[in-house]
RNA sequence: GGAUGUAUAGCUCAGUUGGUUAGAGCGUUCGCUUCACACGCGAGAGGUCAGGGGUUCGAGUCCCUUUACAUCCA
């Protein structure tokens, strides 16, 4: 026990222990043994190794600790591996920056690359000053910077004290994880759950890839409407005024769309117009789509200018006249609909090559130019679809892409996957209700392929016909023995690689699987679903057998319609079941000023930084004051609370164990505890621990720890102060069973307390047992209700009386503006009579700590019925002789 | 426009199936070297529970409505 004890340096000291000892390691062996409720099984969420963690990681990852530490205690085998989320965009986009690279799939690939960068943190690197490199080259410098950031991940994580088992872990791009989203992915093909399909959809033309609904955000984007005349017999004056924001798509018009309701159109439907400029004949048609009271009523349907577009194009059947290609430019050959009409000469000189907004400001120079634009352009603000990611709109580009069917498309699917939410506890109940209104929401099947690089390949070639057209319709899959599988390496069966790309041979599929399809999966990638035959990369079947589904999945809210959907997608269509029986989701960490903590704004603090300042205790408790699905303030003061929390319990502790240590007959201090003061305290204390055990069962870590340090200022601040003469004796007033009594109770109750405050505070809790015992407190038995044998007469009211009485005490002593040492020479406790009786219990402990000489008592009616005391007469302590 | 949540002391938040006079911590004010702790201890001040209406013997709590804020979806 230190002389002057300190949080400070407890996370190096039991870090190191904790490391050493393997006090968190998951027992295979034993959860097998064990009945399926004695085993805890936490499916971790796996950081995107993407750059450095921030508070709100160290806030939910502290929650699900605290959940962890806590069926730990409860004697459950906790499975609870860690994972890393590496592959995808935001790791590429990091290499792109912090090498000065980017992945071009024409470039070969160099040995002992060197890239132009290293280490340019923060700063974004332009397109254009990017050295292209190879596929392999980008997907190698993706692996070196993934591991290096992850290893500081680690360093936080252990000093934040998060027990993880660091020997159950996986990465999403590791060998095993790339086994099962592949083995995966082909039984989602047999059953039908997965196809390709060639498709117009939203495409992000700076990343060059397509992307899914889930990823998607609405967001403000100026633009102006042009009202444009097309030509018309039908028509009055020969015109037919359309308005449309994106007046390039002109050569791309394939129908002009009103509503059928529309009385201003109704003459013009069936008949057909031409477009200005090109001259081409389209057809007016009647949609209910159609806004009658947006512009002008009736609309430009060009391919593909916006989703509704899609919908026009695929139910009125119209044709496809694409002009915009994937890098987001005018198409550079002039298109068959266009070449020998009036435009033809208009599109090759100034809109092919062109970006779409050079393009814009060209056709409307001749739109001006033949008098087809009626007025100035009319500014406005228009939702446009943006990538996540991205800061371009999204374009519709028609592409082959995989997609695994989840209920946009299918209400059977759609009704049991919004069911499987019904066999998920949710952590709090109202977050379903975000899951049910995003799947009722969806309006197409889960997009999952990306043209991409670091990502898990798809396991698919396809053969190459006689006249060198690749067969989509017939692809070629490997066994599930050989996963994973590059097929841009690795030729398929049957055939070899001279053969790739030729007549007669086979092509690789191109792309990589998201993120999210491979992260989908991480319940089954930790717990050991076995690939092929169930022996290889980390199969482990009987693990899986036990512990799948498992018991909790912890993330954060903004994520519930990708992660937490896409697991339960995933693990319908291949198991059949829910991933998990409970959800635990956490809120956001806000600033002061209420709005969402991010780097972009400047007002993220770094975890490392704040952990070192407060300590991880103090952190941990600022984290386990926020309720699950609640989001919270950053604040300092919190982290404050909670070092002087951490401090205090080091500083009591010492306290009780410097008391005179008692000795019972068969070591049980139950025994010893006599004084009706010691056993009030500990009645106490048992409710306290039912009542803390309740919470956490609740999945109310926040209930059960104020509960516990509320007790625990009281145990402090009036029982310990109370006793603190009779524990230590030094005049001989008490008898040594009266001292032993409550010399006894401290360690008892301090043993229960230590427990009861470890999940949130494993630090202090594991150095103050560590003065008392060999083994650490987080393997230590929750403190029961059900086992102790409190004496039958213990009576809680007698520590709250006699505390009342001492509260009074003191406050004369405040008023008086005295220290309380002062001596107290008469006074009258009053209140009513049972109140008295308890406090009298406690008389000579109340006299010992008051510095009580003359006391006298009245029976009366009081405010609250609380006692009070009166007439105090006090002689101030006799100056302190040095 | 739809969904979900939030609104209680200067700040951050509790407040359980409706039940005496609405609580805590921080901050603030006053006081105290007290042999575990000055990273401490004691005491005080501070609230029309967002507004309005209703149910009830009784509403911070239940119902309706308005307002503000946040998030998600259109």
């Amino acid at each position: 026990m230190p002389d002057k004890p300190t949080v400070d340096g407890l996370e190096d000291t039991w870090g190191a222990v904790w490391k050493q000892n393997g006090t968190y390691t998951f027992d295979r062996e034993r959860a097998l043994g064990l009945p399926r409720e004695q085993v805890f099984a936490i499916d971790t969420p796996p950081p995107t190794a993407s750059g450095s963690l921030h508070v709100g990681h160290v806030f939910s990852y502290t929650h699900t600790d605290c959940m962890a530490r806590y069926q730990r205690m409860q004697g459950r085998e906790v499975f609870y591996p860690i994972g890393w989320d590496d592959n995808g965009l935001p790791t590429e986009r990091r290499v792109q920056n912090y090498y000065g690279v980017r992945g071009d799939a024409t470039k070969a690939y160099i040995p002992d690359y060197t890239p132009p960068l290293q280490g340019a943190e923060g700063k974004s690197v332009k397109a254009a000053d990017q050295e292209p490199i190879g596929r392999q080259n980008f997907i190698e410098l993706c692996d070196i910077l993934t591991v290096k950031d992850e290893e500081t991940f680690e360093d936080l994580f252990r000093r934040l004290g998060i027990s993880v088992d660091w020997n159950v872990s996986y990465r999403t791009i590791d060998e095993r994880s790339r086994a099962v989203a592949q083995q995966a992915f082909l039984r989602n093909l047999k059953r039908g759950e997965a196809y390709q399909q060639e498709a117009p959809g939203l495409w992000d033309v700076t990343f060059q890839t397509a992307v899914a609904q889930a990823e998607l955000e609405a967001r403000d984007y100026p633009g102006a409407y042009h009202r444009v005349a097309f030509h018309s017999d039908a028509a009055d004056d020969g015109r037919v005024y359309i308005e449309t924001t994106r007046p390039e798509l002109l050569p791309a018009v394939v129908a002009l769309i009103a509503h059928p309701d529309d009385e201003r159109y109704q003459p013009l439907f069936g008949t057909t117009v031409t477009s200005p400029l090109f001259g081409v004949e389209i057809p007016v048609l009647a949609h209910p789509m159609a806004e009658m009271d947006k512009g002008a009523g009736i609309a430009m349907c060009c391919t593909f200018g916006d989703l509704t577009d899609v919908q026009w194009w695929r139910e009125l059947q119209l044709p496809t006249r694409s002009i915009i290609t994937r890098s987001g430019r005018i198409t550079a050959e002039t298109p068959e609909w266009i070449a020998g009409g009036p435009g033809e000469e208009l599109f090759a000189e100034n809109l092919a090559t062109k970006t779409t907004f050079t393009a814009r400001e060209n056709v409307v120079k001749a739109l001006i130019a033949s008098g087809d634009l009626d007025g100035e352009p009319k500014k406005t603000q228009r939702k446009a679809n943006f990538f996540e990611k991205g800061d371009k709109p999204l374009e519709i580009v028609t592409s082959r892409q995989w997609y695994i069917k989840n209920g946009g498309r299918d209400k059977d699917l759609q009704s049991a996957l919004v069911q499987r939410g019904n066999e998920m506890t949710w952590h709090p109940g109202f977050m379903q209700s975000r899951y049910t209104n995003w799947i009722e929401g969806l309006h197409g099947d889960w997009l999952i392929s990306r043209q991409r690089f670091f990502g898990v390949p798809f396991p698919i070639w396809y053969p190459v016909d006689a006249q060198g057209e690749t067969d989509y319709d017939n692809p070629i899959v490997p066994d599930e023995a050989d996963l994973p599988i590059d097929p841009q390496g690795q030729a398929p069966k049957g055939y070899d690689e001279s053969q790739r790309g030729q007549a007669g041979g086979f092509v690789a599929d191109p792309d990589v699987m998201d993120t999210w399809a491979t992260s989908s999966l991480s319940p089954q990638i930790a717990t050991g679903w076995p690939i092929a035959d169930g022996s290889a990369h980390g199969s482990d079947a009987e693990l899986f057998a036990k512990i799948f589904p498992m018991d909790m999945r912890p993330q954060g809210h903004d994520i519930i319609r990708t992660w937490l959907f896409a697991t339960a997608v995933r693990a319908h269509h291949e198991n059949g079941s829910v991933p998990w029986t409970n959800t635990a989701i956490s809120g956001w960490i806000l600033d002061p000023d209420r709005k969402k903590m991010s780097k972009s704004k400047g007002n993220a603090q770094t975890p490392e930084d704040v952990v070192k300042e407060f300590g991880a205790d103090a952190v941990r408790y600022w984290a386990a004051s926020g309720r699950l699905g609640t989001d919270a303030a950053y604040d300092t003061g919190q982290m404050k609370v909670g070092r002087r929390l951490a401090m205090k319990i080091l500083n009591a502790s010492k306290f009780a164990y410097m008391t005179p240590e008692p000795s019972a007959a068969d070591g049980d201090l139950l025994v010893l505890v006599t004084q009706p003061l010691d056993t009030s305290m500990l009645a106490t204390l048992h409710d306290v621990v039912e009542r803390a055990t309740k919470g956490f069962e609740a999945w109310d870590y926040t209930r059960s720890l104020e509960l516990t340090e509320t007790f625990f200022w009281t145990f402090c601040d009036d029982y310990i102060e109370l006793v603190k003469e009779r524990a230590n004796n030094r005049d001989g007033t008490f008898s040594d069973a009266e001292a032993a009594s409550t010399q006894a109770a401290v360690r008892i109750a301090l043993d229960v307390l230590l427990r009861l405050f470890a999940p949130v505070l494993p630090y202090a809790t594991e150095e103050v047992w560590s003065w008392t015992h060999a083994d650490s407190i987080h393997r230590a038995p929750w403190p029961s209700v059900t086992g102790s044998t409190l004496p039958a007469d213990a009576d809680p009211k007698v520590l709250t009386a006699v505390s009342q009485a001492l509260a009074g005490v003191r406050r004369a002593k405040s008023d008086a503006k005295l220290g309380m040492r002062a001596e107290v020479t008469s006074m009258t406790l009053a209140g009513p009579a049972d109140a008295l009786a308890a406090a009298e219990k406690g008389e000579a402990d109340l006299r010992a700590a008051g510095r009580i000489t003359g006391m006298t008592t009245a029976v009366e009616e009081t405010e609250g019925a609380t006692l009070v005391v009166r007439d105090a007469e006090l002689t101030p302590p006799p100056p302190k002789q040095k």
